[in-house]
DNA sequence: GGCTTCCGTTAATGCGGCTGAACAACACTT
DNA sequence: AAGTGTTGTTCAGCCGCATTAACGGAAGCC
C-alpha cells in the first residue's frame, strides 16, 4: 500500500483549472449585464423586474444580483432609478456579446453545427473566452468566409472531411 | 413610469443561457475524473488524497465530491479500495481530454494565441463543447494544419490579418 | 507494544446563485 | 378614500463547491 513517502508526487499537473471560478464575470453577471443592454436599446429602459423576466428568474434574485452588480460598479441607476450600465459594465457587456456572436457563427458557419447547438454551445463558452482569442478567431472567419478560392476550397474540404468522420 | 400592463413584454429572449449550469458534468467533476485517469496511469492507482493533492484543494473536498461521484455512477473502487473510473466515467474524462487537446491546439497552433492563454481558455471551455462541435473542429484542424499549399495559404493569411487587427 | 504519520470522513462555515414567501411603497382604478 | 396590482427588497432555505478543524482507523517506525 503507498503511502506518502513511498509514492512520486505527481504535483502541479496544470494548476490553472481554477481560474474557471475566479471568471470574471461570471456566467451569470454576464447575462444580468446583457439583459440590461438588450432591455435599454429595445424598450428604452430596465427595471429589475423586466431583467427577472427576461432572464425567467425570480424577482428577488433579480434584486440580489443587480445589488452586486451596482457594489462591483458595472451597473448604476439613471435619475429616473431605471438601470443603467456603466462604462466598465457596458464594456464587459459589449465584449460577452461579440464573444458570443463570434463563436456562434463560426460553429454554424464555419464547423456546419446544427443551428440550435452552435447557440448552446456558445452561449455557454461566451464568457470564458479571452478578448486576445475572440479577436484572432475573427480574423480567421473572415479568411475563411470570404468570398475568394481559398475560402471556397476550404470550406469544400471541410464537407469532404465532415462526411468521412460522422 | 411603466407598469406591467403598459410595458411591451420581451420574453422569451434565449432561455438557453441556464443551460450552463444544468451542464454535467461540471467544471470541477470533469477534472476530478481526469485526475483519476491520470494517476491511474502515471501511478498505477488513485487515492482520494492524490486526487486533493493533484487539484490542489483539501482532503474533505475531494472526499465529498468523490461520493457525489459514486453515487452518479461515474467512480468506483478496485478491489484494493483504489479509485477506478467506470464505463460511463471513461467516457465523460476523455471526451473532456480531447475537448481540451483539440481547442488548446486550435487556439495555439491555428489563431496563434500565447500557449498559456490557450490552455488558460481551453481549460475553461473544455467541459462545455459538445462532442459534434469538437469532432467538426477537429476536423477543420486537420485541414488547415495538413502540409498543403492550402494549409499554407491560409496560415499565411492569417498572420497577415492578425497583424492588420493587433 | 506504543507513537507518529498518513488517510478518509464528517461537521461547521462561507460564497455564489437560485426559489418562494412575506412585506412596504407606490401606482392605477373606481 | 379604498382597493387592487406592480415593484423592489428581505428572509429562510437549498444546492454546488470550496475551506478548516476534528476524529477514527490503518500503516510504518522504534
Amino acid at each position: 500500500m503507498p503511502t506518502k513517502s513511498a509514492a512520486p508526487k505527481p504535483k502541479n499537473d496544470g494548476s490553472y483549472w481554477r481560474e474557471f471560478d475566479r471568471n470574471k464575470p461570471s456566467h451569470s453577471m454576464a447575462h444580468y449585464l446583457m439583459a440590461i443592454d438588450h432591455l435599454r436599446s429595445e424598450l428604452g429602459y430596465a427595471r429589475s423586474t423586466d431583467v427577472a423576466e427576461m432572464l425567467e428568474i425570480s424577482r428577488g434574485a433579480a434584486s440580489m444580483a443587480l445589488s452586486q452588480l451596482k457594489k462591483r460598479g458595472w451597473v448604476g441607476e439613471d435619475p429616473h432609478r431605471f438601470l443603467l450600465l456603466t462604462e466598465e459594465g457596458k464594456r464587459i457587456a459589449t465584449l460577452v456579446e461579440e464573444n458570443f456572436s463570434i463563436l456562434a457563427r463560426f460553429f454554424e458557419q464555419v464547423l456546419g453545427v446544427d443551428r440550435d447547438m452552435a447557440m448552446a454551445d456558445a452561449c455557454k463558452m461566451e464568457h470564458l473566452m479571452s478578448m486576445d482569442t475572440g479577436r484572432r478567431l475573427m480574423a480567421l472567419m473572415r479568411c475563411l468566409l470570404s468570398d475568394t478560392a481559398l475560402a471556397e476550397k476550404v470550406r469544400e474540404q471541410m464537407r469532404n472531411h465532415q462526411g468521412a468522420s460522422l
